[in-house]
DNA sequence: TGTACATCAGTGAACGCGCGTTCACTGATGTAC
DNA sequence: TGTACATCAGTGAACGCGCGTTCACTGATGTAC
């Protein structure tokens, strides 16, 4: 009978544990003090351990960072899509507008839920820090996501495309092979930045003193992007 | 005859001037490197003089920070308000729709030719820092000036507002004595979300493999919500 | 106008802190015979 | 199954850096008589 972990020696399955406590650490201190604050010494203290163990799991903190900018992608992602999903269970067959309501609403609860996680994803930039490939993918589940909610159902009016946009959203449509027509694909980009605008201005605070709830404007400004989508 | 600086005296015209040298380094450190990298030493080396010797004119390094937070927020201002007026001399007269997409180019020119200044405005906040009461009042220049084009012209179709919505609208209407019904105040907030969402998504790298030049998209972007605003 | 005193600007050294990263090392885990 | 060697994890000290801020001080500018 081979053991339950087969293949799986001890120092393998420490060395997993071991990463996974790192990223968590990391994340716990992105998300009381801001990535700014993330540091491998302080992330070596709360584990107990010295400061240059931790090099022999991350070799330079860039690549912590990098692990966590993807496992918030993936939170937010899966927030999103789960949000976004028709579903199979109950409240499966929700409406394309519901569906679109929900996944705004969704990155908005898990922008508050997150905020530090948040700004790390759609705040400035990390000085000297250069995303690397890894990020890509999880960082267009959100995108995607809207994508899909729209896809088929949307139908855009207003002012037709230029040349150049209507390539550009051409080379992306083919690229990603998300079949949509361009003037769609450029019309959920729009809504996209728009809704994650909105999310930066309440959590960044420049509502402070007019919407300080952001809510309803963001429920309504959602609502409008809706109708502009023809969803 | 009184000298030209009359109750100006020596002192008093060295210490101005050397404030100015002091915001100017410390505004070309953060276009270089970004807010996280200002310093008070940096700063000091960069003018020649004891890090202690800033120290007479800036209690604090978040008082400097605070500094470059308004100068920031009036260059973004001045700029935004140039492209919003109606004139006197030559280019009187234009349309609000043509003011309002001069406004918004505005924001984008003014963003890219500053990133890191923008970054300060609009990135994530600098922790630790708690924005001082003095950079309200520039802080609102920009929304205010997209309200001044659209104040009497607007006219916004679109989903009812609904009433917790209203009584927020019709509170910063008060206070702010900006004189625009409810819907449109909101419509225009909404707006000027989606702007800088816009440019904070070029400027940080979240169109980065799909609307490269993002120009086209923002353009239409702008047209479409001044549609939306009646323009 | 000239002098005595008060105010202010700028210096240089220091305090205490935290950071990323490297390096030679000890001791434990895994592997091949 | 037992032993010899190789691999890897973790340690502790160190390097070199930069930061904000304080403090006692010198010397220049301003002010009151």
């Amino acid at each position: 009978v081979p053991p339950p972990n087969a293949g799986t020696t001890a120092r393998e399955r420490a060395r997993r544990e071991l990463t996974a406590e790192i990223v968590a650490a990391g994340r716990r201190q992105v998300a009381a003090s801001g990535p700014a604050a993330l540091s491998l010494r302080a992330v070596a203290r709360e584990l107990g351990m010295a400061s240059s163990a931790v090099y022999r799991y991350f070799a330079t903190r860039d690549e912590l960072l990098t692990a966590l900018i993807v496992e918030a992608y993936d939170g937010l992602g899966d927030a999103v899509e789960a949000a976004a999903d028709p579903g199979a269970g109950p409240g499966a067959g929700r409406s394309a507008r519901e569906r679109w309501t929900a996944a705004c609403s969704a990155v908005r609860d898990w922008a508050r839920a997150h905020p530090h996680e948040y700004a790390l994803l759609h705040g400035s930039p990390v000085p000297g820090y250069a995303a690397p490939q890894d990020t890509v993918a999880p960082g267009v589940r959100v995108p995607l996501a809207l994508l899909a909610v729209v896809r088929g159902r949307a139908s855009v009016s207003g002012t037709p495309l230029d040349p150049v946009l209507e390539a550009q959203a051409h080379q992306v449509s083919d690229t990603a092979a998300v079949g949509v027509p361009p003037a769609v694909l450029v019309a959920v980009a729009a809504a996209w930045a728009s809704v994650f605008g909105l999310v930066s201005f309440e959590l960044f605070g420049q509502f402070r003193g007019s919407f300080d709830d952001a809510g309803p404007l963001f429920a309504h400004a959602v609502a409008d992007l809706a109708d502009r989508l023809g969803l």
